[in-house]
Parts: C-alpha cells; structure tokens; sequence
DNA sequence: GTAAGTTGAACGAACGTTCGATAATTTTTA
DNA sequence: TAAAAATTATCGAACGTTCGTTCAACTTAC
C-alpha cells in the first residue's frame, strides 16, 4: 500500500538526512544508509531509481517543506509588515523545528553537487518571497534598490544565526527574534 | 629545492581548488587530481599525508590568505569607522579577485568535513574581526547586542551577495559596495 | 495466486594508499 | 672541475576495500 511505500521512503530520507548531517556529502554511500536503516542497499533501488535520484529527490522534498513552513498563515491580503514578520517568525520556528533538515539545506545549497545535477530553475532558496518585498517597495516602505540585496540585508542574518544557534553560540528565544526582526526591517527600510 | 617544491604543492592546491569547485567535494579523488595536474597521484603523497591532510591544509590556507586581504592596511589607531569600512572593502575585493577560493570556502564551511577533521578551535571565519566590534560597542556607537548578532548583519550579506555576483545575479561596483557599508552600518549602529 | 516488496550475492569500476624501481638534482669527494 | 655519492622527486603497478548498481530468487501481503 501507499502507506507502507511512504514509510519506507521516509525512513530512507531520514536516514540519508542523520547520516549526510554526520558524514557529509563528500563520505555518504548507498550501503552506508542502508545499513543505518537496517535495510538491504538493494532495496533503495525499489524506491529510487539512483543514489543521485535520492539525494535530488530529498533536497527537493526538503525545499518545498521549508517554503510550506515559511508561509504558513501569509494571505496575500496581509500588509506587507505583517507578511515581512510572520515570514521571519515562521522561518524561525522552521530552523529551530528542522535542525537537521535545516544544516543539511545548507550543506546542499553551497556544494556544486545540487548546481550541477538539476539547474534548480526556481533560485535560491528565498525566491518565493521576492514578491512581497518586491510590493515593500511599490508602496515606499523598503529602499528602491535590487530586490535581491533587500532580502540578503533581511533573511541572511537569520540563516547565519542558525547555525551559530545549532552550535550553542545564540539562543534563538522570542526576545532575539523580536531584535532581529527590528533590526532587518531598519536595515532595508526606506 | 624549497622553491621547487612550493610550485609543485601550489599546482596541487589549485587543481584541487579548480576541481572542487567543479565537482564538489562528494566527487573528489586523489587520481582525479593527479590526472588534471598531469602528475602520478603516488606524487601527491610525496607532499601530502593523506587525501584527509591535503584538503584541510587547503582549508587552512584559504583561510588565512583570506584573513590576510582582510585585514590589508587595518592599523589598531584606526577610528571603528574606518576599520569597518576598510575591512568591507577588502573584503569584497578578495571576493572578486579570488571567485574560486571564495567559493571553495563557502563550501568547506557548510560540510561536516571541517567540523569533524579538524576542530577549528578558532572559531568562524569572520572571528578576528570580533575585536573590531567589540570595541565600537564600547565607544557606543554600535547596539549593544552580542557581538555575533552584529558581525553577522554586516557582514554575512557580503558573503551572500558574493555568491549572487559569481552566480552574475549582482554587480559589485564600487556604487554598490558603497551602498552595502551603508546598509551594513545603519543596521547595527546605536 | 498474483503482485509488491526484500534480499544476498555478484559485477566491474574507482577508491585511497603503498612500494620498489627509476629519474632528476644536489652535495661531496678527489 | 669531473666523477661519485647521496638526496630528492616521480612514476607505474599493484594492494585490498568500497563504491553504485543489477539480478534472480525469495518472502510477504492481499
């Protein structure tokens, strides 16, 4: 059944993603994952058509997951300072609920592995929200400058302090996020 | 001769900068390497302990170079204001001088091959940078937050864009610098 | 009983590394 | 200064291991 299917799949993916978060891209084998799983490394091959097949299909499951998470409760008749922070509040929520999921996005988005093997045609990974800075800056709220530089001075800062969070260097509490989010929004204000 | 040996460790460094920049950690090898540098892998470890030693005394130096142009012409009686000015600027023209090496950078830094291989007690890349910081907190003319929170919204988008220009998403002209010190500046002063 | 799921064994290829045989270069000796 | 000795550098071949993948045989579930 579908549901058995699923199970399987899932467990293959969260192996690969604990394995990948330990091992790296660079160390991680077909026999390894299967062996973190308890499965045969033959039986992958029921699920996923090659090592490169699992590995695209899990950096994009975990990208389309991360997107669903960010814009969680955004209608698109939100104000654009409403949208701006519960995009933050969401992404957030997102690093401290997905650690794994999260470092191992990293891991992916700076080797040429996902570059090389899909052209990933959507961007980077923040692209889904250039459009409401793009409407911050229509109505004057954001300096009128190239949207990508608008959502580096504002996003960025939260994917770095990640992983110092993830490192035990920064707590990710409501007060640091409130300073943040204060401290994007001056950064790109107009 | 030390100078022989210097070229021939350097050929190594930068095929191997050149190929893993191509093809990324994950697909690395010692005879790829030896077959691109037109040398016998066996002469590799005339020079390199291991696969393991060549690619963190890589690390390391890139490190360093990068440390270096960093803090090209910075004295200690320099003002905050002109430090952080002049490292920004030293650090964008090391992006664009050294697109391979920061690139590469970028890709250790995210892999737990670095973390597991080697300590890296010093901590992040942008750690000597800390004092600097620290400092304008004191004179008052920075938040006073902790000194991560702040080199990380002034500088990570330069790590950010420097990816985006390589990728020919971004210029970096000097109106643009110009315009991230500013950025930079307004988010995290007082 | 048929279809879905799993397996261990096996494949050739590539891996990191070692080693003894040379080649190239420098140092010592006469 | 030329030959001999010592050293430094390079190489191809080979080692055992692991890699990604295939496949025929088997088990499980409906």
């Amino acid at each position: 059944m579908e549901n058995k299917t699923e199970n399987k799949m899932e467990l293959i993916y969260q192996t690969t993603i604990a394995l990948l978060n330990e091992i790296g891209l660079s160390d991680i084998s077909m026999s390894k994952i299967a062996k973190r799983a308890s499965i045969s490394s033959s039986s992958i091959y029921f699920y996923f058509e090659s090592k490169e097949d699992l590995l695209i299909k899990l950096y994009f499951n975990l990208k389309d997951q991360m997107h669903q998470e960010m814009f969680r409760g955004i209608t698109a008749d939100m104000s654009v300072r409403d949208g701006f922070e519960k995009i933050l509040r969401n992404y957030s929520n997102y690093i401290v609920n997905n650690k794994a999921n999260f470092l191992l996005m990293e891991q992916f988005l700076d080797s040429p592995f996902i570059r090389k093997s899909c052209k990933d045609q959507n961007g980077g990974v923040f692209k889904p929200i250039y459009a409401l800075f793009e409407r911050g800056i229509k109505e004057g709220l954001f300096k009128d400058l190239e949207t990508n530089l608008l959502v580096t001075y504002s996003c960025l800062p939260f994917v770095q302090m990640g992983k110092e969070y993830i490192n035990g260097e920064y707590e990710f509490s409501s007060a640091n996020i409130d300073i943040m989010i204060q401290m994007s929004w001056n950064a790109i204000k107009a």
